[in-house]
DNA sequence: TTGAAAGCGGTACCAG
DNA sequence: CTGGTACCGCTTTCAA
């Protein structure tokens, strides 16, 4: 293997005859530095194709211009979203982002913040996983004055910025359309109640009944543990068959609304003539969908951006204490066929 | 700010009266040490949170423990999986993940390479976009004795292993099938006509006709610029319009399928009575489509944890030479009712 | 079994 | 405008 070795500013301090704090100053181009050393040193730099090592920079700076980005899942259209503005956004500001899955899972978690705290990342983004209740492994990053930014599901126990959707509004808009065309019996099929995004739309669900008088059965409040199609289904047919069924369902996610369309369909009952359907999240299946499903776009490349912007911030002001800064982007309606009265 | 200061190992060492290299020892579990010390210092690290700086021992080793990851795009499912595959392969062995998008742009795709370059990575995971023909920026990596594992789209140009879906074997089975079902006229949607997936999806087509013994019309493989849904409607149409229209057409994509499918249902074409599509990719849409559509599942997950594995392999043995392993994951054919005759 | 010290590749302070 | 030097935190060689 060839393996050349890397020049390094020792090396071109030797060839060219002066100090290195001569050449790091300028390749740096400090003030008070001649034209000429810095024309000669930057020369040979670029003829040497010489690199900074930049371990040795961020070891000196104790920084590492890397921020670190922990998420649930990657293969899902709103996390994937929301990565790819906050690499977006890091990469502008010159900073590289690391990433780390958790599955969901509390352990998985807690191992990739002691991990990205061990690697002296600048700060983290993180979406907390369905399990986790305790926080102390992400306050240890505030202890130590590193920026962490929330954003999709949050704890209230850390004082951090959060940057989530507007999921209590949106729904609130959502329920209010279905009832606007008409619907009167309007079910949810809801997430965990534990889990924050579940527990606003599930707001925004009662707020919009209550603001229009309207009365809901409790048993129209069924509640997925894995948001799956088939618990979509499954839902549907125990909300259809009831004694009290009702003429309207909106769903937590575009995948459970596929499960009870699917459900709704194989029953031969109309959608949206007999039962309006509402999803939420408008990934791509809601466009194709037979008929096309009315759903919640909530923008998580803006989510990703904003959170990113919001940490470097954070990261570059690091006398600044903590804040609670809470932003919502802005979602949108999607208005399609399955709830066309 | 609170911002506790980290205990170091000097810390450490000055409070235990003894000197910073038994402390380290002890920590690291070195022999030559004795028990007693070993306990002494480790129960310290332990009540005083102890993180080793990890800057600094990566400065001192010469590696990050850190590859890179530069795809086209995140938000996309075949990618999306293979990042998750390769999170998970790079978590088991202890690695850490960089991303980088380049947005299939060539200008990004060289920024994205230098910056990993300079932040001393242990090695790369690329899948090169679409603009890209001149491949130095990636070479400097094996000019430095860094490994480099290609996947996806891949230049010959370099010698590092390759590990992709093995795109001409599952196009030529997808037709294959199209043939077995009867279609006759078959034909095909391609995609840039320099891309490597493009190619070798277009290879197997060919394959599959002449093993058969089919004809075709020079006219029946247009070609998509940008893979879109919009350009499948748009070659769909050309195609049925023609003086000598196809009975089957095998999509590069699902996406674009989804494009021919909308137009056929347009044009009131029966699928898969007059004509037959195949997609490819296997996104969730092709399984939602009316009627549902038949493609093909990548495992992307499985490509994402081959490459990792390789590359980790190529980088705990640096002084072996980079080779040219090629790896096809095995794709399989998903038969839904868009082709049943 | 332990300690002293060099050094990884830069940065930045202090002198001159 | 330039050089000398200390140092960031840790690992590792050499000596005791």
């Amino acid at each position: 293997m060839t393996e050349k070795k890397r020049v390094t500013l020792k090396d071109i301090a030797r060839e060219l005859g002066i100090s290195v704090s001569t050449a790091s100053r300028a390749l740096n181009s400090y003030q008070g530095i001649s034209e000429e050393t810095i024309k000669l040193v930057k020369d040979y730099a670029e003829k040497h194709h010489y690199i900074p090592n930049s371990i040795a920079v961020n070891f000196r700076k104790n920084r590492t211009m890397t921020i670190g980005m922990i998420v649930p899942e990657v293969v899902h259209y709103y996390f994937s979203s929301i990565i790819s503005g906050a690499l977006h956004a890091a990469k502008k500001q010159g900073y590289r982002v690391l990433i780390s899955q958790t599955d969901e899972k509390l352990e998985n978690e807690i191992r990739a913040c002691h991990n990205m705290l061990a690697g002296n990342v600048d700060g983290i983004l993180i979406s907390i996983s369905n399990e986790t209740e305790e926080v102390d492994h992400i306050q240890d990053f505030l202890d130590e004055g590193k920026a962490v930014v929330q954003f999709d599901k949050y704890s209230e126990k850390l004082k951090s910025p959060i940057v989530t959707s507007d999921d209590l509004e949106s729904a609130y808009r959502a329920v209010t359309h279905l009832i606007e065309k008409g619907y009167r019996k309007i079910a949810h099929i809801n997430g965990l109640a534990n889990v924050r995004n579940s527990k606003d739309r599930l707001a925004g669900y009662h707020k919009a009944l209550k603001e229009h008088g309207l009365d809901f059965d409790p048993n129209w409040i069924p509640h997925c543990k894995d948001i799956t199609e088939e618990e979509g289904f499954a839902f549907a047919k125990q909300l259809m068959e009831s004694s009290n069924p009702p003429d309207a369902i909106f769903c937590i996610t575009d995948s459970v609304a596929l499960g009870a369309m699917n459900y709704l369909k194989q029953a031969k009952i109309k959608v949206p003539d007999e039962v309006g359907v509402m999803g939420f999240s408008n990934w791509k299946i809601s466009e194709v969908m037979n008929p096309s499903l009315s759903t919640v776009e909530q923008h998580g490349f803006e989510v990703g951006k904003m959170a990113a912007e919001i940490l470097l911030k954070a990261t570059q002001n690091p006398n600044e204490e903590s804040t609670n800064q809470f932003t919502e982007i802005k979602s949108d309606l999607i208005i399609r066929e399955s709830t066309q009265k």
